[in-house]
DNA sequence: AGTAGAATAGACCAACCTGTCTATTTATTC
DNA sequence: GAATAAATAGACAGGTTGGTCTATTCTACT
């Protein structure tokens, strides 16, 4: 059981990160939140700092595994695949743990570009680009390098501006812009 | 003289909390870069959370006006200002003094909804999307209201996207992605 | 049953934070 | 030149933060 206190930490400091944002959570509060003495987060972790890097990089695969788990389950065509991921957008902005921006709140919290937080920021997103890249490429899409770097602007966007409006208007928006930029680029 | 020290402390403030965050942003180094005493903001301010609500405000005010600027100096036709607004979006990523997500790092560091800087970083939001609202409806471009949801989308996303791989390339995805859009409502 | 490693509670520290207070100096205005 | 207001420096308070240390208890394994 010595990971299990691990993950609870991982876990309930990611809750509270993404709620109430990093540098407003208090190493306390996580303590208390996960029932776990101080000594433990530092012997795990070594720092908090340290503990918000591995909080971010879990929670990207988490995101990314989510995404690819989605997009299988709906099709075994690629082009769908990739409509499926925005319709998927729409209903995770409405999970109550829904943490889609928490790399946009990495990067205004640690603005320092060199920054562990914001170097995994950066790492996730070029990840959801790369995802968006093979299925374009699969589905054998035109300029598929500027398509799936649009569509990650596309859905890095929405979930911005779902975190600020609270509403699902973003998700559609996406999506739909999406079937555009798709249709075109399949002739 | 009496407002001189007041826009030299809001200035200050803004180039700080841009540049490091919100809470990262200490007040006495605001003091400290303004050359000003603890007093005097604190007269003028009331409170650090107000200051940051006013900072926030002005940068509204300040951004909007350009991209309004931008707009006119660019074209007399409607269609042609939307364009131009993306069109500087890549440039002003490279401005300096660039607080594009400046409203985003604002809803990312005050998580609740209610909390005086989220309400004023939605309301810039809704003041983006009613400049783009008003263009379109100008211009007598179809669905006026989706339309400019999308674009006001469009540029957060980019601007948010730039901010995390300080590349100008988002600018020129969303320019490219506002032209379709553009061109299919307008026939 | 005994030993080693993990986890515990909680005191503790130094640094930093926002905000207050006061006594003094600087400008402005009439 | 006198009076009013604004700005100053700097000490101060009270609270919170991240992080360390210690002495104790729990848990597992052989």
């Amino acid at each position: 059981m010595a990971s299990s206190k691990r993950e609870q930490v991982l876990k309930c400091a990611r809750e509270l990160f993404e709620r109430e944002g990093f540098h407003a959570t208090g190493v306390d509060r996580i303590l208390e939140k996960a029932g776990v003495a101080k000594m433990t987060l530092y012997n795990n972790f070594g720092s908090k700092d340290q503990l918000i890097v591995e909080v971010l990089n879990q929670s990207s695969e988490i995101m990314i595994g989510r995404m690819k788990e989605h997009a299988l389950a709906a099709s075994n065509d690629s082009y769908e695949q990739i409509l499926a991921i925005f319709r998927t957008l729409g209903d995770s902005y409405q999970d109550p743990d829904f943490c889609g921006c928490m790399f946009q709140a990495a990067v205004a919290e640690f603005p320092d570009h060199d920054s562990a937080p914001a170097q995994a920021a950066l790492a996730h997103h070029r990840r959801l680009t790369e995802i968006f890249l093979e299925l374009c490429t699969k589905a054998g899409l035109k300029s598929p390098e500027e398509l799936s770097r649009k569509l990650a602007l596309l859905s890095s966007g929405a979930s911005c501006v779902a975190r600020q409006t609270k509403a699902r208007t973003p998700a559609d928006d996406a999506l739909c812009i999406a079937e555009i930029l798709l249709e075109r680029a399949s002739n």
